[in-house]
RNA sequence: GGAGAGGUGCCAGAGUGGUCGAAUGGGUCUCACUGCUAAUGAGUUGACCUGGGAAACCGGGUCCGAGGGUUCAAAUCCCUCCCUCUCCGCCA
Protein backbone atom coordinates (compact mmCIF):
# COMPACT_ATOMS: atom_id res chain seq x y z
CA UNK A 1 0.00 0.00 0.00
CA UNK A 2 1.32 3.10 -1.08
CA UNK A 3 1.31 6.03 1.21
CA UNK A 4 -1.91 8.44 0.70
CA UNK A 5 0.42 11.57 1.75
CA UNK A 6 3.10 11.26 -1.04
CA UNK A 7 0.07 10.79 -3.41
CA UNK A 8 -1.46 14.14 -1.75
CA UNK A 9 1.60 16.04 -1.96
CA UNK A 10 3.18 14.41 -5.33
CA UNK A 11 0.43 13.29 -7.75
CA UNK A 12 2.47 13.63 -10.65
CA UNK A 13 5.28 11.76 -9.71
CA UNK A 14 3.44 9.11 -8.33
CA UNK A 15 1.47 9.16 -11.78
CA UNK A 16 4.38 9.08 -13.69
CA UNK A 17 6.13 6.60 -11.42
CA UNK A 18 3.26 4.21 -12.05
CA UNK A 19 3.24 4.81 -15.66
CA UNK A 20 6.00 3.18 -15.95
CA UNK A 21 4.26 -0.02 -15.05
CA UNK A 22 1.24 0.28 -16.88
CA UNK A 23 -1.48 1.74 -14.19
CA UNK A 24 -4.13 4.60 -15.97
CA UNK A 25 -3.14 7.82 -14.48
CA UNK A 26 -7.23 8.39 -14.55
CA UNK A 27 -6.54 6.19 -11.41
CA UNK A 28 -4.45 8.41 -9.40
CA UNK A 29 -6.48 10.83 -9.99
CA UNK A 30 -9.48 9.00 -8.61
CA UNK A 31 -7.22 8.59 -5.77
CA UNK A 32 -6.64 11.53 -5.16
CA UNK A 33 -10.47 12.90 -5.43
CA UNK A 34 -11.60 10.54 -3.02
CA UNK A 35 -8.50 11.48 -0.33
CA UNK A 36 -10.23 15.01 -0.67
CA UNK A 37 -14.22 13.96 0.12
CA UNK A 38 -12.77 11.51 2.75
CA UNK A 39 -11.05 14.34 4.82
CA UNK A 40 -13.81 16.96 4.24
CA UNK A 41 -16.26 14.15 5.57
CA UNK A 42 -13.89 13.21 8.63
CA UNK A 43 -13.47 16.51 9.63
CA UNK A 44 -17.15 17.46 9.49
CA UNK A 45 -17.78 14.17 11.54
CA UNK A 46 -15.03 15.17 14.10
CA UNK A 47 -16.40 18.45 14.49
CA UNK A 48 -19.85 17.57 15.31
CA UNK A 49 -18.90 14.79 17.19
CA UNK A 50 -16.42 17.05 19.25
CA UNK A 51 -19.72 18.78 20.04
CA UNK A 52 -22.04 16.12 21.57
CA UNK A 53 -19.08 15.06 23.50
CA UNK A 54 -18.93 18.07 25.27
CA UNK A 55 -22.61 18.02 25.91
CA UNK A 56 -22.47 14.63 27.46
CA UNK A 57 -20.19 15.71 29.48
CA UNK A 58 -22.56 18.93 30.94
CA UNK A 59 -25.67 16.51 31.07
CA UNK A 60 -23.14 14.18 33.43
CA UNK A 61 -22.26 17.37 35.34
CA UNK A 62 -26.17 18.20 35.62
CA UNK A 63 -27.21 15.46 36.82
CA UNK A 64 -24.61 14.90 39.29
CA UNK A 65 -26.24 18.50 40.45
CA UNK A 66 -29.07 16.96 40.48
CA UNK A 67 -30.91 19.56 37.28
CA UNK A 68 -32.48 17.19 35.82
CA UNK A 69 -34.45 19.76 33.96
CA UNK A 70 -31.93 21.48 32.47
CA UNK A 71 -30.17 17.78 31.70
CA UNK A 72 -33.36 17.26 29.85
CA UNK A 73 -32.98 19.89 27.30
CA UNK A 74 -29.48 19.53 26.65
CA UNK A 75 -30.80 15.42 26.10
CA UNK A 76 -32.90 16.63 23.15
CA UNK A 77 -30.73 19.23 21.84
CA UNK A 78 -28.18 16.29 21.38
CA UNK A 79 -30.88 13.78 19.95
CA UNK A 80 -31.25 16.43 17.15
CA UNK A 81 -27.62 16.51 16.62
CA UNK A 82 -27.10 12.97 16.68
CA UNK A 83 -29.44 12.48 13.48
CA UNK A 84 -27.12 14.90 11.80
CA UNK A 85 -24.05 12.74 12.61
CA UNK A 86 -25.01 9.07 11.79
CA UNK A 87 -25.77 10.35 8.28
CA UNK A 88 -21.94 12.01 8.32
CA UNK A 89 -20.67 8.90 9.98
CA UNK A 90 -21.61 6.58 7.68
CA UNK A 91 -20.75 8.81 4.44
CA UNK A 92 -17.55 9.33 6.14
CA UNK A 93 -17.30 5.29 6.64
CA UNK A 94 -18.03 4.78 3.03
CA UNK A 95 -15.49 7.04 2.13
CA UNK A 96 -12.36 5.52 4.51
CA UNK A 97 -13.10 1.91 2.88
CA UNK A 98 -13.17 3.28 -1.03
CA UNK A 99 -10.01 5.11 -0.07
CA UNK A 100 -8.64 1.99 1.60
CA UNK A 101 -9.62 -0.12 -1.28
CA UNK A 102 -8.34 2.13 -4.06
CA UNK A 103 -5.06 2.08 -2.66
CA UNK A 104 -5.02 -1.77 -1.75
CA UNK A 105 -5.46 -2.16 -5.77
CA UNK A 106 -2.79 0.42 -6.51
CA UNK A 107 0.98 -1.63 -7.14
CA UNK A 108 4.26 -0.48 -5.42
CA UNK A 109 6.07 2.73 -6.81
CA UNK A 110 9.13 0.48 -8.70
CA UNK A 111 12.52 1.57 -7.57
CA UNK A 112 14.37 4.16 -9.69
CA UNK A 113 17.12 1.91 -10.24
CA UNK A 114 14.89 -0.90 -12.20
CA UNK A 115 15.15 -1.03 -15.73
CA UNK A 116 12.27 0.78 -17.42
CA UNK A 117 10.11 -1.23 -20.04
CA UNK A 118 6.99 -3.03 -20.65
CA UNK A 119 6.89 -6.66 -21.02
CA UNK A 120 9.39 -9.88 -19.87
CA UNK A 121 11.32 -8.78 -22.97
CA UNK A 122 12.42 -5.66 -21.93
CA UNK A 123 13.98 -7.31 -18.69
CA UNK A 124 17.85 -6.84 -18.49
CA UNK A 125 20.05 -9.65 -18.11
CA UNK A 126 22.92 -8.47 -15.96
CA UNK A 127 24.68 -11.33 -15.27
CA UNK A 128 25.40 -15.15 -15.96
CA UNK A 129 26.80 -18.31 -14.50
CA UNK A 130 27.92 -21.25 -15.45
CA UNK A 131 30.03 -24.10 -13.92
CA UNK A 132 32.63 -23.71 -17.16
CA UNK A 133 32.97 -20.00 -16.78
CA UNK A 134 32.17 -18.50 -13.49
CA UNK A 135 30.36 -15.71 -12.94
CA UNK A 136 30.31 -13.59 -16.20
CA UNK A 137 28.81 -9.89 -16.77
CA UNK A 138 26.55 -9.12 -19.75
CA UNK A 139 23.54 -10.65 -21.83
CA UNK A 140 26.26 -12.06 -23.89
CA UNK A 141 25.75 -15.83 -22.32
CA UNK A 142 28.00 -19.07 -24.29
CA UNK A 143 26.10 -21.51 -22.93
CA UNK A 144 28.32 -25.04 -22.02
CA UNK A 145 28.29 -27.52 -24.92
CA UNK A 146 25.79 -30.42 -23.90
CA UNK A 147 25.67 -33.74 -24.88
CA UNK A 148 22.84 -34.92 -26.98
CA UNK A 149 22.05 -37.11 -23.77
CA UNK A 150 21.77 -34.07 -22.20
CA UNK A 151 19.53 -32.79 -24.37
CA UNK A 152 16.33 -35.27 -23.38
CA UNK A 153 13.55 -32.93 -21.11
CA UNK A 154 13.02 -33.92 -17.64
CA UNK A 155 9.87 -35.73 -17.88
CA UNK A 156 10.89 -38.76 -20.07
CA UNK A 157 14.13 -38.90 -17.80
CA UNK A 158 11.68 -39.09 -15.10
CA UNK A 159 9.50 -41.74 -16.69
CA UNK A 160 12.54 -43.40 -17.29
CA UNK A 161 14.17 -43.82 -14.10
CA UNK A 162 10.85 -44.06 -12.22
CA UNK A 163 11.39 -40.93 -10.24
CA UNK A 164 8.55 -38.54 -11.74
CA UNK A 165 5.06 -40.12 -12.39
CA UNK A 166 3.06 -37.63 -13.70
CA UNK A 167 0.60 -40.16 -15.18
CA UNK A 168 -0.53 -41.42 -11.49
CA UNK A 169 -0.43 -37.53 -10.28
CA UNK A 170 -2.54 -36.93 -12.85
CA UNK A 171 -5.13 -39.70 -11.49
CA UNK A 172 -5.27 -38.57 -7.99
CA UNK A 173 -4.87 -34.73 -8.20
CA UNK A 174 -5.53 -33.77 -11.65
CA UNK A 175 -2.58 -32.23 -14.32
CA UNK A 176 0.07 -29.65 -12.95
CA UNK A 177 0.58 -31.72 -9.97
CA UNK A 178 3.80 -33.07 -9.49
CA UNK A 179 4.27 -37.04 -7.97
CA UNK A 180 8.11 -37.64 -7.03
CA UNK A 181 8.96 -41.26 -6.28
CA UNK A 182 12.14 -43.23 -5.21
CA UNK A 183 15.30 -41.23 -5.52
CA UNK A 184 13.47 -38.74 -6.87
CA UNK A 185 11.28 -37.85 -4.09
CA UNK A 186 14.53 -38.35 -1.85
CA UNK A 187 15.87 -35.74 -4.26
CA UNK A 188 13.65 -33.10 -3.29
CA UNK A 189 13.85 -33.92 0.32
CA UNK A 190 17.36 -33.57 -0.20
CA UNK A 191 17.43 -30.00 -2.09
CA UNK A 192 15.25 -29.21 1.32
CA UNK A 193 18.08 -30.29 3.85
CA UNK A 194 20.57 -28.70 1.73
CA UNK A 195 19.54 -25.05 1.12
CA UNK A 196 17.59 -24.95 5.01
CA UNK A 197 21.29 -25.64 6.02
CA UNK A 198 22.88 -22.94 4.14
CA UNK A 199 20.69 -20.44 5.35
CA UNK A 200 20.80 -21.62 9.16
CA UNK A 201 24.28 -19.35 10.21
CA UNK A 202 21.97 -16.00 10.18
CA UNK A 203 18.13 -17.15 9.27
CA UNK A 204 15.66 -18.65 11.67
CA UNK A 205 14.36 -21.88 10.36
CA UNK A 206 10.22 -21.54 10.56
CA UNK A 207 7.69 -23.87 9.17
CA UNK A 208 4.20 -22.06 9.01
CA UNK A 209 0.86 -22.91 8.35
CA UNK A 210 0.22 -23.29 4.75
CA UNK A 211 -3.37 -22.26 5.22
CA UNK A 212 -4.27 -18.52 5.70
CA UNK A 213 -7.15 -16.49 6.41
CA UNK A 214 -7.52 -13.68 3.83
CA UNK A 215 -6.37 -10.80 5.81
CA UNK A 216 -2.89 -12.84 5.62
CA UNK A 217 -3.10 -12.87 1.88
CA UNK A 218 -4.05 -9.03 1.54
CA UNK A 219 -0.98 -7.85 3.60
CA UNK A 220 1.75 -9.04 0.82
CA UNK A 221 -0.73 -8.06 -2.04
CA UNK A 222 -2.00 -11.14 -2.84
CA UNK A 223 -5.47 -9.76 -2.18
CA UNK A 224 -7.95 -8.29 -3.36
CA UNK A 225 -6.34 -8.04 -6.76
CA UNK A 226 -5.52 -11.44 -7.65
CA UNK A 227 -7.99 -13.39 -5.98
CA UNK A 228 -8.37 -15.54 -9.29
CA UNK A 229 -4.84 -16.94 -8.65
CA UNK A 230 -5.41 -18.26 -5.67
CA UNK A 231 -6.79 -21.64 -3.95
CA UNK A 232 -9.80 -20.85 -1.82
CA UNK A 233 -11.27 -23.24 0.84
CA UNK A 234 -14.59 -21.51 0.95
CA UNK A 235 -16.34 -23.18 3.62
CA UNK A 236 -13.72 -21.79 5.78
CA UNK A 237 -12.52 -19.00 4.55
CA UNK A 238 -9.11 -19.81 4.36
CA UNK A 239 -6.59 -19.78 1.61
CA UNK A 240 -3.30 -22.08 0.57
CA UNK A 241 -0.37 -20.15 0.30
CA UNK A 242 1.07 -19.65 -3.30
CA UNK A 243 4.52 -19.05 -1.53
CA UNK A 244 5.85 -18.87 2.18
CA UNK A 245 6.44 -15.35 1.53
CA UNK A 246 2.55 -14.89 2.40
CA UNK A 247 2.90 -16.38 6.26
CA UNK A 248 6.20 -15.10 6.67
CA UNK A 249 5.79 -11.43 6.35
CA UNK A 250 2.63 -11.45 8.05
CA UNK A 251 4.70 -13.03 11.35
CA UNK A 252 5.48 -9.99 12.65
CA UNK A 253 1.73 -8.17 11.67
CA UNK A 254 1.02 -5.08 14.06
CA UNK A 255 3.79 -5.58 15.69
CA UNK A 256 6.96 -2.59 16.50
CA UNK A 257 10.06 -4.47 16.67
CA UNK A 258 13.24 -2.88 18.57
CA UNK A 259 15.34 -1.72 15.75
CA UNK A 260 18.03 -3.64 17.62
CA UNK A 261 16.51 -7.05 16.49
CA UNK A 262 16.84 -5.69 12.64
CA UNK A 263 17.21 -6.75 10.60
CA UNK A 264 15.22 -10.16 11.13
CA UNK A 265 15.84 -13.26 8.80
CA UNK A 266 13.32 -16.02 8.55
CA UNK A 267 13.49 -18.85 6.22
CA UNK A 268 11.05 -21.53 5.28
CA UNK A 269 9.97 -24.64 3.52
CA UNK A 270 6.67 -25.15 2.55
CA UNK A 271 4.57 -26.32 -0.23
CA UNK A 272 2.76 -23.15 -2.86
CA UNK A 273 -0.23 -23.37 -4.50
CA UNK A 274 -0.82 -21.54 -7.61
CA UNK A 275 -4.00 -21.72 -9.50
CA UNK A 276 -1.98 -20.46 -12.85
CA UNK A 277 -5.26 -19.77 -14.41
CA UNK A 278 -5.10 -18.29 -17.91
CA UNK A 279 -1.79 -19.80 -18.25
CA UNK A 280 -3.07 -22.96 -19.72
CA UNK A 281 -1.35 -24.36 -22.61
CA UNK A 282 2.07 -22.38 -22.12
CA UNK A 283 4.75 -24.12 -20.98
CA UNK A 284 3.14 -26.40 -18.55
CA UNK A 285 4.71 -29.83 -19.80
CA UNK A 286 5.98 -31.65 -16.98
CA UNK A 287 7.53 -29.76 -14.31
CA UNK A 288 7.72 -26.28 -16.12
CA UNK A 289 4.42 -24.95 -14.32
CA UNK A 290 2.28 -26.68 -11.45
CA UNK A 291 -0.48 -25.88 -9.39
CA UNK A 292 1.65 -27.19 -6.41
CA UNK A 293 5.08 -27.48 -5.47
CA UNK A 294 7.76 -27.14 -3.04
CA UNK A 295 10.08 -24.51 -2.65
CA UNK A 296 12.53 -22.95 0.64
CA UNK A 297 12.32 -19.20 0.87
CA UNK A 298 14.24 -16.33 2.67
CA UNK A 299 12.87 -12.91 4.13
CA UNK A 300 13.91 -10.14 6.07
CA UNK A 301 12.33 -7.50 8.10
CA UNK A 302 14.98 -4.24 7.49
CA UNK A 303 15.28 -0.84 8.56
CA UNK A 304 15.15 1.24 5.07
CA UNK A 305 18.74 1.49 5.79
CA UNK A 306 19.87 -2.02 5.36
CA UNK A 307 16.94 -2.46 2.85
CA UNK A 308 19.86 -1.79 -0.19
CA UNK A 309 22.34 -4.68 1.31
CA UNK A 310 19.73 -7.08 2.53
CA UNK A 311 18.77 -7.83 -1.17
CA UNK A 312 22.17 -7.65 -1.85
CA UNK A 313 22.50 -10.52 0.40
CA UNK A 314 19.22 -12.84 -0.12
CA UNK A 315 20.06 -12.56 -4.16
CA UNK A 316 23.84 -14.22 -3.07
CA UNK A 317 22.49 -16.53 -1.05
CA UNK A 318 19.85 -17.88 -3.95
CA UNK A 319 22.96 -17.56 -6.01
CA UNK A 320 25.19 -19.34 -3.95
CA UNK A 321 23.11 -22.49 -4.07
CA UNK A 322 22.47 -22.43 -7.55
CA UNK A 323 26.32 -22.63 -8.20
CA UNK A 324 27.16 -25.33 -5.35
CA UNK A 325 24.49 -27.22 -7.46
CA UNK A 326 26.55 -26.68 -10.55
CA UNK A 327 23.63 -25.36 -13.00
CA UNK A 328 23.48 -22.61 -15.24
CA UNK A 329 21.53 -19.70 -14.40
CA UNK A 330 21.18 -16.22 -15.35
CA UNK A 331 20.08 -12.84 -13.07
CA UNK A 332 17.28 -10.90 -14.72
CA UNK A 333 17.03 -7.35 -13.80
CA UNK A 334 12.79 -7.09 -14.21
CA UNK A 335 11.88 -3.98 -15.97
CA UNK A 336 9.28 -2.01 -14.28
CA UNK A 337 6.36 -3.29 -16.79
CA UNK A 338 6.78 -7.03 -15.39
CA UNK A 339 7.62 -6.29 -11.67
CA UNK A 340 5.24 -8.26 -9.50
CA UNK A 341 2.73 -5.41 -8.29
CA UNK A 342 4.02 -5.33 -4.49
CA UNK A 343 7.91 -4.96 -5.33
CA UNK A 344 10.25 -1.99 -6.28
CA UNK A 345 12.73 -4.12 -7.45
CA UNK A 346 13.28 -8.03 -8.24
CA UNK A 347 15.77 -10.14 -9.47
CA UNK A 348 14.88 -13.30 -11.21
CA UNK A 349 17.20 -16.29 -11.25
CA UNK A 350 16.76 -18.32 -14.70
CA UNK A 351 18.29 -21.96 -14.36
CA UNK A 352 19.18 -23.19 -17.94
CA UNK A 353 17.04 -26.15 -18.91
CA UNK A 354 19.03 -28.17 -21.56
CA UNK A 355 16.48 -30.93 -21.89
CA UNK A 356 14.15 -28.38 -23.47
CA UNK A 357 16.40 -25.04 -24.01
CA UNK A 358 14.36 -22.89 -21.64
CA UNK A 359 15.58 -20.72 -19.33
CA UNK A 360 13.72 -21.50 -15.90
CA UNK A 361 12.44 -19.28 -13.56
CA UNK A 362 13.87 -20.44 -10.21
CA UNK A 363 14.07 -17.58 -7.98
CA UNK A 364 12.67 -14.11 -7.57
CA UNK A 365 14.39 -12.05 -4.90
CA UNK A 366 12.66 -8.84 -4.12
CA UNK A 367 12.78 -5.83 -2.19
CA UNK A 368 9.23 -4.28 -1.44
CA UNK A 369 10.37 -0.85 0.35
CA UNK A 370 7.02 -0.18 2.87
CA UNK A 371 4.64 -1.20 0.77
CA UNK A 372 3.68 -4.70 2.49
CA UNK A 373 4.94 -3.31 5.67
CA UNK A 374 1.80 -0.97 5.16
CA UNK A 375 -0.34 -2.90 4.60
CA UNK A 376 0.59 -5.71 7.51
CA UNK A 377 1.16 -2.88 10.02
CA UNK A 378 4.95 -3.81 10.88
CA UNK A 379 6.55 -0.79 12.45
CA UNK A 380 10.11 -0.32 14.54
CA UNK A 381 11.18 2.67 16.82
CA UNK A 382 13.83 4.47 15.22
CA UNK A 383 16.65 5.19 18.01
CA UNK A 384 17.56 8.11 16.41
CA UNK A 385 14.54 9.80 15.73
CA UNK A 386 12.57 7.97 18.26
CA UNK A 387 10.21 8.13 15.28
CA UNK A 388 8.06 4.69 14.73
CA UNK A 389 8.61 3.82 11.10
CA UNK A 390 7.58 1.10 8.52
CA UNK A 391 9.96 -1.66 7.82
CA UNK A 392 11.26 -2.76 4.70
CA UNK A 393 10.35 -6.53 3.82
CA UNK A 394 12.59 -8.29 1.29
CA UNK A 395 12.25 -12.20 0.01
CA UNK A 396 13.52 -14.49 -2.26
CA UNK A 397 13.38 -18.12 -3.29
CA UNK A 398 16.07 -20.10 -2.55
CA UNK A 399 14.65 -21.81 -4.14
CA UNK A 400 11.82 -23.39 -5.93
CA UNK A 401 12.21 -26.95 -6.34
CA UNK A 402 10.09 -28.58 -9.01
CA UNK A 403 11.95 -26.76 -11.66
CA UNK A 404 15.36 -27.12 -9.93
CA UNK A 405 14.58 -30.87 -10.13
CA UNK A 406 14.17 -30.86 -13.66
CA UNK A 407 17.17 -29.11 -14.65
CA UNK A 408 19.25 -31.01 -12.71
CA UNK A 409 18.38 -34.53 -14.33
CA UNK A 410 18.91 -32.97 -17.67
CA UNK A 411 22.55 -31.45 -17.01
CA UNK A 412 23.27 -34.28 -14.76
CA UNK A 413 22.02 -37.21 -17.23
CA UNK A 414 24.89 -39.74 -18.25
CA UNK A 415 25.25 -41.07 -21.62
CA UNK A 416 24.04 -44.73 -19.34
CA UNK A 417 21.19 -42.70 -18.93
CA UNK A 418 21.70 -42.36 -15.50
CA UNK A 419 21.37 -39.38 -12.95
CA UNK A 420 24.76 -38.16 -11.31
CA UNK A 421 24.18 -36.84 -7.59
CA UNK A 422 25.52 -33.26 -7.45
CA UNK A 423 28.69 -33.77 -4.89
CA UNK A 424 26.72 -31.19 -2.58
CA UNK A 425 23.49 -32.93 -2.70
CA UNK A 426 25.31 -36.59 -1.72
CA UNK A 427 25.52 -36.23 2.40
CA UNK A 428 21.66 -35.54 2.06
CA UNK A 429 21.51 -38.67 -0.19
CA UNK A 430 22.89 -41.45 2.12
CA UNK A 431 25.66 -40.62 0.01
CA UNK A 432 25.09 -41.97 -3.41
CA UNK A 433 25.84 -40.94 -6.74
CA UNK A 434 23.63 -41.17 -8.56
CA UNK A 435 20.39 -42.62 -9.96
CA UNK A 436 20.81 -45.77 -11.71
CA UNK A 437 18.81 -46.28 -15.07
CA UNK A 438 16.75 -49.52 -14.45
C1' G B 1 -18.13 -31.45 18.07
C1' G B 2 -20.39 -30.52 23.46
C1' A B 3 -20.04 -27.67 28.36
C1' G B 4 -17.81 -23.66 30.93
C1' A B 5 -14.34 -19.37 31.80
C1' G B 6 -11.98 -15.37 29.69
C1' G B 7 -9.76 -11.53 26.06
C1' U B 8 -8.15 -4.19 29.17
C1' G B 9 -1.82 -0.16 28.11
C1' C B 10 5.32 -2.99 27.46
C1' C B 11 3.77 -7.03 31.33
C1' A B 12 0.52 -8.44 35.44
C1' G B 13 -4.16 -6.84 36.80
C1' A B 14 -8.65 -3.58 38.64
C1' G B 15 -12.73 -1.36 36.57
C1' U B 16 -20.04 -3.40 35.20
C1' G B 17 -23.25 3.33 31.99
C1' G B 18 -20.99 9.81 32.79
C1' U B 19 -15.61 12.43 37.11
C1' C B 20 -11.83 6.36 32.51
C1' G B 21 -6.78 6.76 27.81
C1' A B 22 -8.25 3.98 31.95
C1' A B 23 -6.73 2.38 39.41
C1' U B 24 -2.72 -0.46 41.40
C1' G B 25 1.84 -3.27 40.97
C1' G B 26 6.05 -4.47 37.87
C1' G B 27 9.06 -2.80 33.90
C1' U B 28 11.07 1.69 31.02
C1' C B 29 13.34 6.36 31.07
C1' U B 30 14.63 11.01 34.01
C1' C B 31 15.92 13.31 38.51
C1' A B 32 17.23 13.16 43.79
C1' C B 33 19.86 10.40 47.52
C1' U B 34 24.44 7.21 47.50
C1' G B 35 32.02 6.31 47.10
C1' C B 36 30.03 2.37 43.30
C1' U B 37 26.16 -1.23 42.77
C1' A B 38 21.80 -2.19 45.19
C1' A B 39 17.86 -0.11 47.85
C1' U B 40 14.69 4.21 48.48
C1' G B 41 11.90 8.64 47.01
C1' A B 42 9.79 11.93 43.15
C1' G B 43 8.50 12.23 38.26
C1' U B 44 7.95 9.98 33.36
C1' U B 45 6.15 6.37 29.94
C1' G B 46 0.59 4.41 24.09
C1' A B 47 -0.90 4.05 18.91
C1' C B 48 -3.57 5.97 14.78
C1' C B 49 -6.35 9.87 11.85
C1' U B 50 -6.85 15.10 11.27
C1' G B 51 -6.17 20.75 11.76
C1' G B 52 -2.44 24.62 13.14
C1' G B 53 3.07 25.32 13.64
C1' A B 54 9.82 25.69 10.93
C1' A B 55 9.95 23.01 15.34
C1' A B 56 9.07 22.18 20.43
C1' C B 57 4.17 21.82 20.92
C1' C B 58 -1.13 22.81 20.83
C1' G B 59 -6.48 21.66 19.30
C1' G B 60 -10.22 17.92 17.57
C1' G B 61 -11.37 12.75 16.69
C1' U B 62 -10.63 7.29 17.19
C1' C B 63 -8.76 2.99 19.79
C1' C B 64 -10.01 -1.46 26.34
C1' G B 65 -9.99 -8.89 20.77
C1' A B 66 -12.94 -7.55 15.70
C1' G B 67 -17.48 -5.82 13.60
C1' G B 68 -22.47 -4.12 14.37
C1' G B 69 -26.42 -2.18 17.81
C1' U B 70 -28.89 0.45 22.23
C1' U B 71 -28.07 5.45 24.64
C1' C B 72 -27.54 12.46 25.15
C1' A B 73 -23.24 9.34 26.81
C1' A B 74 -20.31 2.46 26.26
C1' A B 75 -14.16 -0.70 28.52
C1' U B 76 -18.93 -1.24 31.10
C1' C B 77 -25.55 -3.17 28.24
C1' C B 78 -27.23 -6.27 23.59
C1' C B 79 -25.98 -9.20 18.90
C1' U B 80 -22.44 -11.65 15.54
C1' C B 81 -17.58 -13.28 14.72
C1' C B 82 -12.36 -14.36 16.05
C1' C B 83 -8.89 -16.01 19.64
C1' U B 84 -7.14 -18.21 24.44
C1' C B 85 -7.80 -21.50 28.63
C1' U B 86 -10.33 -25.81 31.40
C1' C B 87 -13.27 -30.27 31.12
C1' C B 88 -15.71 -34.10 27.96
C1' G B 89 -15.87 -36.51 23.13
C1' C B 90 -13.12 -37.67 18.62
C1' C B 91 -8.48 -38.07 16.26
C1' A B 92 -2.90 -38.16 13.19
Amino acid sequence: MLDIRIVREDLDKVKQALATRGVAPGLLDELWDLDQQARTASTKRDTLRAEVNSISKEIAQLMRSGDTVSAGALRDRSRAIGDELSALESRAGELDVERREALLRIPNLPSEDAPVGVSEADNLIVRWWSPKSGMQNGSEINLPDYADYQRKPHWEIGSELKILDLERAAKISGSMFPMFRGLGATLERALTSMALDAHSDAFEEIRPPTLVRSATMVSTGHLPKFEEDAYRLERDDLYAIPTAEVPLTSLAKDEILLEEDLPVRLSAFTACFRREAGSAGRDTRGLLRLHEFDKVEILSYATPDQAADMHAELLRRAESLLQRLGLTYRVLDLCTGDLGNSSKRTFDLEAYSPGTGLWLEVSSVSWFGDYQARRANIRFRNSKSNQIEFVHTLNGSALAWARIWAVIVETYRQSDGSVTIPEELRPYMRNLEKIPSP
